[in-house]
DNA sequence: TCGAAATTTCTGTCTTTACAGAAATCTATA
DNA sequence: TATAGATTTCTGTAAAGACAGAAATTTCGA
């Protein structure tokens, strides 16, 4: 990482660190991060020169970043290397993050809890009332941010900044309504 | 778990292994899941038993669901025992879930990328323009994060979902005033 | 304050994940 | 189509995390 400016560092270094915490892996998320910051497409053997890990690591972390649809292969002319680039946006990276999290955590549990209730609405017995009014509160919830999931990635970039901004005006209104 | 209900035991299994894609161990979300649809507390033993794990496994996962603040110890009469019980009402346990999380990822996040941006600001390399920017950007859409967190947190459950559900009347409405 | 019950902390093992280096495969051009 | 370059897959090792069982500590009633 010797070439970089000492703020590149840092926060490649952070953001690798935040990975782990997301359940990413930490040299994931630092090539990332690396791709993130950096204004021309990089091949592997320069991820590799920067951030100091293995030839084999870069290659496989690179097509975890593609599964998630964040980082893309560039062909430069007359250079035969694959180069990889991060999506620049913020707020597309965000968006695609962010369905991408939809599609593998509340989908499948989405799912679950729907089969789930409708296991517990076979049985009939007494005790399991408490349980099944539960599972039937937290599907309701799980519902509740899966459809305003929907809402949010209809709207266009500048309308959804929008509308986050003036969330609070909003719901002041919205109060004066509400019971 | 053989004395619980399918349905029970199916929602604890999928609960356990959607915790170890949130970064939580298996042992810590199942336990919760148990404890979140059981109408009485329950004591670790109860928990060892429905769950089939060793008693210290669970005396650290019931230490973990005290520091996320969701899992509260409570005392029956007539029994010496510790009882464990979870926040029962779902908005409730997923605003101190967001709160957490808030603390844990995006806080140290948003300090990082403010010390990269000084640091950034401070070097005035042409080469470096492009990824102080990206930094910058990024660092914008965090703090739009951080304040929508602050407003939503503010805001009485009831308001909330209301908004939420009318999320996309309200955006529609904003859309015609966008530029 | 003694002792049994309850709980936590410690220790070692097992499993999983991360990763380097080597080998194998693929690709493009000469 | 041969081969040098580029990339991926394979294999073994190292590190991290999860967890059981034992030991130590704490708690509370007698």
């Amino acid at each position: 990482m010797k070439d970089l400016p000492p703020f590149a560092q840092h926060f490649i270094l952070h953001w690798g660190e935040m990975g782990t915490k997301w359940g990413i892996n930490r040299t994931v998320a630092q090539i990332h991060a690396l791709l993130f910051i950096s204004e021309e497409p990089l091949n592997a053997e320069q991820i590799c020169e920067q951030l100091g890990v293995a030839r084999s690591n870069v290659s496989n972390s690179l097509k975890e970043l593609q599964n998630w649809g964040i980082v893309r292969v560039v062909h430069l002319a007359g250079d035969r290397r694959d180069h990889f680039a991060s999506i620049q946006d913020v707020y597309e990276m965000f968006r695609i993050i962010a369905a991408e999290r939809k599609r593998r955590e509340i989908d499948p549990t989405l799912r679950n809890l729907r089969d789930c209730a409708v296991e517990a609405g076979e049985s009939h017995e007494a005790g399991d009332a408490y349980a099944k009014d539960q599972l039937e509160q937290l599907l309701g919830f799980f519902e509740l941010v899966s459809d305003f999931y929907d809402k949010m990635d209809r709207l266009p970039t500048k309308h959804a900044i929008k509308a986050i901004r003036m969330s609070d005006k909003i719901a002041k209104s919205i109060g004066t309504f509400v019971k």
